[in-house]
DNA sequence: TTCATTTCTTAACTTAAGTGAACAATTTAA
DNA sequence: TTAAATTGTTCACTTAAGTTAAGAAATGAA
């Protein structure tokens, strides 16, 4: 288990046992059930989260309604807001999945950057590339029909399709459940005649 | 000029004089008129940019049509994706203002990083902080029809709706030109009756 | 200044998304 | 195992966005 996250970690830059080591002794490994809340609105949070299995979702509670706005599976990583802006969190964030993740807060990173600057390197690509990301994601959703973004997801993330409840996909897609519905089958339709 | 960058560095780390003056030498200020390109689809750039003083959009042009999906105004930053990326850039950067910025290529980075430890540290929190803003813009954008977007963005950046083309606000709120003209006569329709 | 271009608005019509409700299928919990 | 809750689909109806077109207003260039 531990090696997928120095897998990914040597991707970006090189790590020596004694790093290994250190990151290991901070205990980081987390197992957690399907359904569990990892954070609420209005908490505050230090913790970041990586996704070694499973899926996790942050959403929002909107006039007593669940607005899904992300999932992160497999190697992604989620630093939710609040830990940067140091306020209250301003939706929530659970598992969807049974799954596997590092549990990581500010105050160990900073422990580690001071003994390993090479680390601080490591969190300004990530954050470098995943900013970059986002901000394609971003000019792709508002460039699209909620229509190409489902044709899109297919593309990009079909595995999600399947892990996902639809009414989730809706909302991550910005269309109530209803619409995605009839969406999909508009789209079969099409494929047909 | 000049302070107008230093004040803003100041917020995130201190500067000594050798260091203001090695980012003086560096000679990255510039004045860019009204309606230049600074990065064009298919280029290849290293180019990062921060205004000091008027505005600068990006923006696509999917099947002849130009869809503008941001404006960068004073003390915002961009790093367009593809000097990320190290691959040519899908979309454009233009100018729409008489615009002082500041162009810093990704090699100045690492020079400044190299004589400067606490520049990564800077370049670190500063990525990180813009991932949280434009989580939760993209959050807000999912979440909200094209009414409210437009509401929201008169709360948020107000000036903006004064100085930038509608039909170029229009794709930013992810609507045709037609459809916001629409949407803001509604809105005035609204608060009369 | 004048002409051409760009920008913005309005309107009529088409298409698609939002809404409220019903129902079946699936999952969860007692 | 059964009842309750959740989830996904369909339908009819409403509302709003996309499309096409026309014309007015503003801008820019010769």
């Amino acid at each position: 288990m531990q090696d997928i996250l120095f897998d990914f970690i040597s991707k970006y830059v090189s790590l020596t046992e004694e790093e290994k080591n250190t990151i290991l002794s901070l205990d980081i490994f987390r197992s957690i059930k399907k359904g569990t809340t990892l954070l609420k609105e209005g908490q505050k949070s230090k913790d970041s989260y990586f996704v070694l299995k499973g899926c996790i979702r942050t959403y929002y509670v909107l006039d007593g309604e669940e607005k899904t706005t992300a999932f992160y599976t497999e190697m992604e990583v989620l630093t939710p807001p609040c830990v940067i802006s140091k306020t209250p969190s301003e939706y929530y964030v659970s598992c969807i999945e049974d799954t596997i993740l590092t549990v990581s807060n500010s105050d160990m990173e900073m422990e580690i950057n001071r003994k390993f600057p090479k680390f601080e390197t490591l969190c300004k690509i990530l954050s470098e590339e995943l900013l970059a990301k986002q901000q394609i994601d971003f000019d792709e959703f508002k460039t699209s029909s909620p229509e190409k973004r489902y044709l899109n997801l297919i593309q990009k993330r079909p595995e999600l399709i399947q892990r996902v409840p639809q009414h989730q996909l809706a909302s991550y897609l910005g269309v109530k459940p209803q619409s995605l519905s009839r969406l999909r089958a508009r789209i079969v339709g099409k494929n047909k005649g």
